[in-house]
RNA sequence: GGAGGGAUGGCAGAGCGGUUUAAUGCGGCGGUCUUGAAAACCGUUGACCGAAAGGUCCGGGGGUUCGAAUCCCUCUCCCUCCGCCA
């Protein structure tokens, strides 16, 4: 959410992010609601104001009975002239507060220009893609014939884009899992392991409603929702708090599963578990002061520890910077990690580093108090650090063997035993 | 699931229809003292809207009343006990 009083005094900014952003939303239905809102307040607090000076009046006035009898009766007009005010005062107010929700964050100046993902802007190549003296196989066929993932039955379970990982794929995921969790709490993340749902303010906080609701499972018998990230409950987490300055910058590092419902891809990533409805997920998120240059450095930080466990798992990636038409709402400005898939010939998404400078706090009410007393929204941040099925794919189908064996990197060894290889040999 | 108790400023904690414009303590900030710090002492300090006047806010929402932190209804969360349970 942007601060209104910015909105009012730069309408032509506003209209020009949205222009940019290709996003759709009614400024002038916000600046006329915000118009009639003060306007009708003031009459409210004028009325509210008049009825303490009665209020007052009628105290002082003591045994006078007459002067008490007149005085309330007044009293009781004002109430009935508010009473009539207030539902319109309370209508207005909620009316804006829905169109402050729809309003996007102000893109960086250093975002692209684009209308979708096909104008995000390539930054940096790493790592080449893998020579294969065989033909490599797809996930999809390689974990079955491992013995390591069953569709079928998934669907069976619970419908389509669903999987049950089998044998040494469940300890190859829980390794992922580990490996990201402990070399960030290594780098001074705090580890958190957080709930799967969360109650609807800790989506509309973090952005997710009313925008993207579509996207989210619904608990409707106890109003919860499936988070999609655990960025979700982290912002919940802190929400209506103010913090202390020297308790910035909070770094966590989060587990957990995450629910999407992928609602409008029919026929997009059909095969195998590149699109899933769960998965789970190891993620960094920063809050830290308000300031720009504060957060800009965080989010490179922030790229450069994922790009760092992307590299310990000797996968080529690139890093792309999302182009205006293709950022979140919320974002002020996100870096694309996309591992190389051999058997598509392209890189695929697996990260998603962004900062929101306090859209998100203003949203979720999450304040610090500085040094010198003042009291700010935080600023902050979040990056996958690893998220499971995508990263699954990337590395059995770049570490396949001949034998149709997955080579482990040595990094991810420690937490599979040791082992160099997973799988057992099947193919010539 | 059942019974009871509770939710007040950054934190703790008074107030239970009208001098509450929310006491007091801690913490924070500023100062005195000090080479510097600690201690002590002095001052200051709730959040939000508004240019201001003024107004809003005592977990959320609704109600009673001329007037609600205070009374009523409802929801959420926390605590204690019982039941069930990984």
């Amino acid at each position: 959410m942007l601060d209104l009083a910015f909105i009012r005094e730069n309408p032509d900014l506003i209209r020009d992010v949205a222009r940019r952003r290709h996003a759709e939303f009614d400024l002038d239905a916000l600046l006329a609601t915000d118009a009639e809102l003060r306007q009708v307040r003031r009459q409210a607090e004028d009325l509210r104001a008049e009825q303490n000076r009665l209020s007052k009046q009628i105290r002082e006035a003591g045994g006078d009975r007459e002067a008490r009898e007149r005085l309330i009766a007044a009293g009781r007009t004002v109430a009935g002239a508010l009473k009539e005010l207030e539902p319109r005062e309370r209508a207005l107010d909620a009316t804006l507060h829905d169109l402050m929700l729809l309003v996007p964050n102000i893109p960086d100046a250093s975002v692209p220009e684009g209308v979708g993902e096909e104008d995000n802007v390539e930054i940096k190549r790493v790592g080449e893609p893998r020579a294969f003296d065989f033909e490599p196989l797809d996930h999809v066929t390689l974990m079955r014939e491992l013995g390591w993932l069953d569709l079928e039955r998934a669907a069976k379970v619970a419908g389509s884009r669903e999987y049950i990982l089998k044998g040494e794929a469940v300890f190859l995921e829980l390794a992922l899992m580990q490996f990201a969790l402990h070399r960030m709490s290594r780098k001074g993340f705090a580890p958190l392991s957080v709930p799967a749902m969360a109650k609807e303010f800790c989506f509309i906080g973090n952005s997710q409603f009313p925008r993207g609701r579509e996207q989210t499972y619904a608990l409707p018998d106890d109003d919860l929702f499936l988070i999609g990230t655990a960025e979700v409950a982290i912002t919940g987490m802190h929400s209506g708090e103010i913090l202390s300055e020297r308790d910035l910058p909070i770094r966590y590092v989060a587990y957990s599963p995450c629910y999407r419902r992928e609602a409008g891809t029919y026929g997009k990533d059909t095969k195998g578990i590149m699109r899933v409805h769960h998965f789970f997920k190891v993620e960094q998120y920063i809050i830290c002061r308000a300031d720009h240059e504060e957060s800009v450095r965080w989010h490179e930080e922030l790229l450069a520890n994922s790009e760092e466990l992307v590299v310990a798992l000797e996968l080529p990636y690139r890093v792309l910077n999302i182009c205006t038409g293709d950022l979140g709402d919320a974002k002020v400005k996100g870096y694309d990690i996309e591992c190389w898939i051999p058997t598509e010939g392209r890189y695929r998404e697996t990260h998603s580093d962004s900062y929101f400078h306090d859209f998100q706090a203003r949203r979720a009410d999450l304040r610090y108090r500085d040094n010198e007393g003042t009291v700010r929204y935080v600023h902050t941040l979040n990056n996958t650090a690893l998220s499971s099925a995508r990263t699954i794919i990337a590395l059995v189908e770049n570490h396949q063997r001949h034998d149709g064996t997955i080579g482990v990197p040595e990094a991810l060894r420690p937490y599979l035993g040791g082992r160099e290889t997973i799988g057992r040999p099947w193919r010539a």
